[in-house]
RNA sequence: GGCAGGGUGGCUCAGUGGUACGGCGGGGGAUUGCAAAUCCCUUAUUCGCGAGUUCGAUUCUCGCCCCUGCCUCCA
């Protein structure tokens, strides 16, 4: 069996995947600021990671995941006062709905999802050591500032260099700011502001202090995966290297990983375009299944370019398949293909690992297998898809079927009787409501368009 | 401007130093009373452009063109 590479953005190559311990992974993403419902971009990072975290498992590794929350920002700060509810409230609120949003998707849960405003003494305590190291100061404004020229390292991840960054930069001096580019490590506190106590008064952490302080305590100083989304590569990721490395002397995360954006009409999805449709708005017209597979189709480091005929053609990809699982019935799950382990270990090629599922679809559409159809179930299980019964995909669950049926008989008894004018007429009646009748030997079955 | 990642058939999406995977769509056929579903055949002399290395490059190297992203919050 070919060893597991995966595409490291620190050496921006493909490297082997080598655990700090045997059997054991430990794995961190960063997760949403939960002031708002989550989009088709965090869907991508979500079903990505998921499937990363399925793939150690299925490869016999005992992973510990870790998604956090960000429940402490400026933006939660806003909109809980412009919703006149608690901020509590408000995170709370979005974090259920972010929890619904990943079990429609079929996303399981990760081992930790801890919240940000539950680790202040941890990131308290990493602040402080960074200031004893000479990485950190307390500027004219009382705000705590990581010295980024301290850290030598910076701008490794990201492949930039401090230079160019200051002299592209389109970020506003601070004056405060021993250099233009130092960072919040801890904010201090406005009045009406959620605020905790810290040896440099009341205040609150600074974005990026939050993920190095709660991966690290979870995971310890050195551990496997890091991941995210691409654009949090530069600052915030780089900048969790820049803290972490400098407070632990630790190696941090072996791995980065990062997904490819959601992108609508060649643009980047996102909040500040505006261009983006939240989960639950796609999944009043598509079933999540779709999405899952929307996602699934593409490698993770790929563009993915959101429309309606994409999820159209995902759509008809899983009718294809279910058309499939209606012929074989239910089948306990067996081995997955070589090929398609291959192709997973190749740096998680879900896009080859799907083609190899197309394949073994059409074999046992020609010709049924136990040990083929084994294969097909064990492959559908690892990607969490073809989860409803076919005659549910097909015809839809709560739907009342009587009158159909009804129709149906009809038809039958005109087709009987050679009346196939009447049959026909019948036919094209149902078509009308969006029902394609299909005539199969053991007699007709109906489903939606 | 700096950095990163891309440009593969009508669309979408993999991949490889030696005649290009899968899905959707199109054409033909089998099946069907006709359809639907399914199966078979077919649909890129060619993988942005130019040059180089090579017996041979879509795959490696260099240059160019174009696209996207990051450089401010962002999954």
């Amino acid at each position: 069996m070919a060893d597991l590479q995966l595409f490291n953005t620190l050496s921006r190559k493909k490297e082997v995947f080598e655990p700090l311990q045997a059997k054991k992974v430990g794995m961190y993403v960063c997760g949403v600021t939960v002031y708002d419902q989550c989009h088709v971009g965090h869907a991508r990072v979500m079903i990505v990671f998921d499937t990363i975290f399925r793939w150690l498992q299925t490869s016999g590794y005992d992973v510990s995941y870790v998604r956090n929350f960000t429940d402490v920002d400026d933006k939660i700060i806003q909109r809980a006062k412009l919703a006149g509810i608690a901020i509590d409230e408000l995170t709370q609120s979005m974090i259920d709905a972010f929890h619904q949003d990943m079990d429609a998707l079929g996303c399981l849960r990760p081992t930790l999802e801890p919240r940000a405003t539950t680790h202040m003494p941890e990131m308290i305590e990493m602040i402080q050591a960074l200031i004893e190291k000479g990485f950190a100061y307390v500027c004219d404004s009382g705000d705590v500032l990581y010295a980024v020229r301290a850290f030598k390292d910076y701008g490794q991840l990201s492949g930039k260099n401090i230079d160019d960054l200051e002299s592209g930069s389109r970020v506003d001096v601070d004056h405060h700011k021993r250099d233009p580019l130092d960072f919040v490590l801890w904010k201090q506190a406005k009045a009406d502001e959620p605020s905790w106590d810290s040896p440099w008064g009341k205040g609150r952490p600074g974005w990026h202090i939050e993920c190095s302080a709660m991966s690290c305590k979870h995971l310890g100083t050195t551990f496997d995966i890091h991941g995210g989304g691409m654009d949090l590569k530069f600052p915030h990721h780089e900048n969790e290297i820049a803290q972490a490395r400098a407070a632990n002397d630790g190696g941090f995360a072996k791995y980065w990983l990062h997904n490819g954006f959601v992108n609508i009409n060649a643009e980047k999805m996102s909040k500040s375009l505006g261009n983006f449709f939240t989960i639950k708005e796609v999944l009043e017209r598509y079933d999540p299944e779709v999405l899952r597979m929307f996602i699934l189709s593409t490698h993770y480091r790929s563009p993915l370019d959101y429309s309606d005929a994409a999820l159209d053609e995902a759509k008809k990809g899983l009718d294809r398949l279910y058309e499939t699982k209606r012929k074989l019935g239910e089948v306990e799950a067996g081995l997955l293909p070589q090929r398609f382990v291959d192709a997973m270990n190749d740096d998680f090629n879900t896009a080859e690992g799907m083609a190899i599922l197309f394949e073994k679809c059409r074999s046992l559409n020609k010709s049924e297998d136990k040990k083929a159809a084994g294969e097909f179930y064990a492959m559908l299980n690892f990607f969490a898809l073809l989860k409803h019964d076919a005659d549910d995909w097909f015809q839809g669950d709560s739907e009342d079927g009587s009158n159909i049926d009804v129709l149906v008989q009809a038809r039958d008894d005109a087709k009987k009787s050679r009346d196939y004018a009447q049959a026909d007429a019948i036919r094209d009646q149902l078509l009308a409501q969006g029902i394609v009748l299909e005539d199969t030997p053991e007699g007709t079955r109906w489903k939606k368009a």
